[in-house]
DNA sequence: TACGAATCCGGACCGAAGTCCGCTTAATTT
DNA sequence: AAATTAAGCGGACTTCGGTCCGGATTCGTA
């Protein structure tokens, strides 16, 4: 599995300016499209370190890429890596960039049921299976980008799905407190309780997918499918 | 605010026996009563230990318990903490545990509706209440204590809640997935994300009360409670 | 009380994340 | 083209979690 290295922008340059927590101010186009553009050479050591990153993890596994390893691999100084991404979180994430915009992009503007055009409940399903698949693989970098307990549901990514949720659950339930809602059906696709449920306790995928496709109908107050 | 420092008793010894996963074999006597008696000294130092990781945190934040610190405090070399606690994880979730028992406790024998007695429903209700504002004070331990996201949901306190959990859902729905369900509404109460909605989005606490309230409802089909 | 073995102690040691700061280099201005 | 300056660079350094192992203690047994 090869990790979209070429081309993907994110993360706060240096003094990591303290993004302003969960203002939903996104929406607009989705993702921002360049960031300020970097100077020829930050850029081309960027692209350099997230192929070693990728190369690292291709050849020893998530937990290989230090980030001492990917600064060596990347024939870069140590500096050079937390400049760019500020921590090896940051790292993780960019290398996960990819396959968060597609996705982004699959439910915002794709076919449907994941993208417009399906009733909400619909695309709610689909959106839940999509989610539930693209983090069963890829599950190992999932869980090494998760951020320490105080960030994790402060991220552009997650951020971007939840907002999605609630304007559907909205479209749903208009008199319930989504957000709350949103955040419940988020945490059931949570990498580390995916983790949990098929790798520690043995459950199956389809048992995770019938699974949300239930809470969905439970939560949106919907009759079974079944 | 004090963190129950002179008993309790958790956490494996030193080679960390890698417990078996998941197995909720508990809901014999809740806790076990006492380990295998640990040796005059191993017992003095431990209690010295978790007064000294207390005071640490009265004093300077849990930021401020470092292992090397901790083990400073209470006069003991650095490799005694990590024999007795494991790692960092298990110190501080062994500051935790007295407050842990306290509540698994109450849902298990105490008075109703949090004890035996009320209708499931309500049981769960007071559950969720119970745990939110529990986990409210205690926050900032709770985030630290929180282990890395492989292990989060495999250990002892968090299997405790789920197995109740599932046990009152097993009595409202029998037929459906209650092991999933279980694991959504444990994951509304996670200290994560409990700091997230309260210090990072600024929810009051009766907000995620309410949200709690209706989540059981829709979970469990019930008319919503109002 | 003496002894042997299991348990425990402690601090030197290691690896990795993250910081710092003087130097270099790419873009911009004149 | 030279000068200016903001951005980037790199690697030594710090800090902290976690490991290791020779030596000390405790406790059951004789």
């Amino acid at each position: 599995m090869l990790y979209a290295v070429f081309m993907s922008s994110v993360l706060p340059p240096f003094p990591q300016p303290q993004e302003p927590f969960d203002t939903p101010q996104l929406l607009e186009v989705g993702p921002a499209p360049e960031e300020p553009c970097l100077r020829a050479d930050a850029a081309r050591n960027r692209a350099r370190l997230l192929e070693a990153a990728a190369r690292l993890i291709a050849e020893h596994g998530v937990a290989g890429v230090t980030m001492e390893a990917v600064a060596a691999a990347a024939e870069v100084g140590k500096g050079t890596v937390f400049r760019r991404f500020g921590d090896r979180t940051g790292l993780l994430m960019a290398l996960l960039d990819h396959s968060s915009r597609q996705l982004q992009a699959d439910f915002l503007g794709g076919p449907p049921p994941l993208g417009p055009g399906a009733p909400p409940v619909e695309r709610l399903r689909a959106f839940g299976v999509a989610v539930l698949y693209r983090s069963a693989d890829q599950l190992d970098l999932q869980l090494a980008a998760q951020p320490e307990p105080t960030r994790r549901y402060a991220n552009p990514p997650i951020q971007a799905l939840r907002t999605h949720i609630t304007m559907l659950l909205r479209q749903v339930e208009p008199n319930a407190d989504c957000e709350l809602l949103a955040q419940t059906l988020l945490a059931y696709l949570d990498p580390a309780q995916i983790h949990h449920l098929t790798r520690q306790c043995g459950m199956p995928m389809e048992r995770l997918e019938a699974g949300w496709t239930d809470l969905v109908d439970r939560v949106t107050r919907t009759a079974p499918t079944r």
